[in-house]
DNA sequence: GAACTCATTTGACATTTATCACAAAGCAAT
DNA sequence: ATTGCTTTGTGATAAATGTCAAATGAGTTC
């Protein structure tokens, strides 16, 4: 993929972003093709990138004593990495395609530079972050007040998507609740 | 209290504020004392302002149906507000003082102006944002992996001040288990 | 199509937690 | 100290969910 077609999809994604800011942005951006699977980021590891995914999808999920459970969901037009990477830490949780996905990465740290002196990137790296925090305070709102069966009715009405894509174990565990808990509730 | 006094504590909380950005920063602030009870943010309305905690607590709440659930607390040295202010959004959540505390109040408003023009003030707005989305991650996760006697037990581990200044039925709620669960495992 | 693998469903049972009711303890005002 | 109020603790029971095991179903390979 040419540096002249990134330009246009990361100025159509990022419409806030101004034009002289645009060309310093794209310099740390660049095409990846990659199969189910793949781990963009790992549970543990220094990373150095965030993602657009352009097509496919992936999830997120933190490890403890061979159970997974998944924080989140991602599919095409979506902006994914983990806070921790963009604070320089080793990250928490591991992000994995769930399927042949096409994407661009951007260096993070290259990024992160750029906000030091512009206003226009780091205006834009708020808006992703804050975007973020939204969901993270509606997961834990619907973890603390709703029943499981209804955290299963929302996400199946929000984003029916996630039933198809992904197995019902790891949507299992993203809403709380056991694969066996989560077959039995959903037919009810 | 005076404005120069206001200025060396927000200097001293704030270090990377550029001096030339502090004066700017300063004319958003002031100082607010008030008693126990008092909401700073209630629930359903908008609101202008973030917070400084000079002396005192507070306690973050959703409610539905007369039920109250914490989301956080917050002591001296600690900066709180929601997200939703900060977007310019009605808050969710009521944010309310748990003892007579004193305060430094900061609009947001004018300091989000702020941060279209200065990069200094921008990245410590970045900063308190970040804090509080890794607050919610680790937040998450111990909901989704740990039992409610070990949540209870980090929870003590980490800030039993809590346990001194806030009610068990509070705290319960912010662990996910019901005041009465809380008192039986607590004492196992 | 048979054999194999993996995901999902179902059943039986154990465990945890919620709920409701009430008792005990702590605290403030009189 | 007595009264009233709020918070916390305890007991009995019900509901939800976890755990383990086995059955079914769907997809893949030979």
């Amino acid at each position: 993929m040419y540096e002249s077609e990134i330009q246009e999809i990361v100025k159509s994604y990022f419409p806030n972003l101004k034009e002289e800011s645009l060309d310093a942005f794209i310099k740390h951006a660049s095409y990846l093709k990659s199969t189910k699977g793949t781990k963009l980021i790992s549970e543990g590891k220094r990373h150095r990138y965030f993602y657009l995914i352009l097509k496919g999808g992936v999830k997120s999920y933190y490890s403890k004593e061979s159970r997974e459970v998944c924080m989140w969901f991602a599919f095409k037009n979506e902006v994914v990495g983990t806070i921790t990477t963009y604070e320089g830490l080793p990250s928490k949780e591991t992000i994995e395609l769930l399927e042949d996905s096409e994407l661009i990465k951007f260096n993070i740290e290259k990024i992160k530079v750029l906000t030091l002196t512009d206003l226009s990137i780091s205006h834009l790296m708020n808006s992703i972050i804050i975007k973020h925090t939204l969901f993270l305070e509606e997961r834990l709102y619907q973890l603390q007040f709703m029943t499981s069966k209804n955290r299963c009715k929302v996400l199946y009405e929000s984003t029916p998507e996630i039933f198809q894509k992904v197995s019902l174990t790891d949507v299992a565990s993203y809403l709380g609740v056991t694969r066996e808990t989560l077959s039995r509730i959903r037919s009810k």
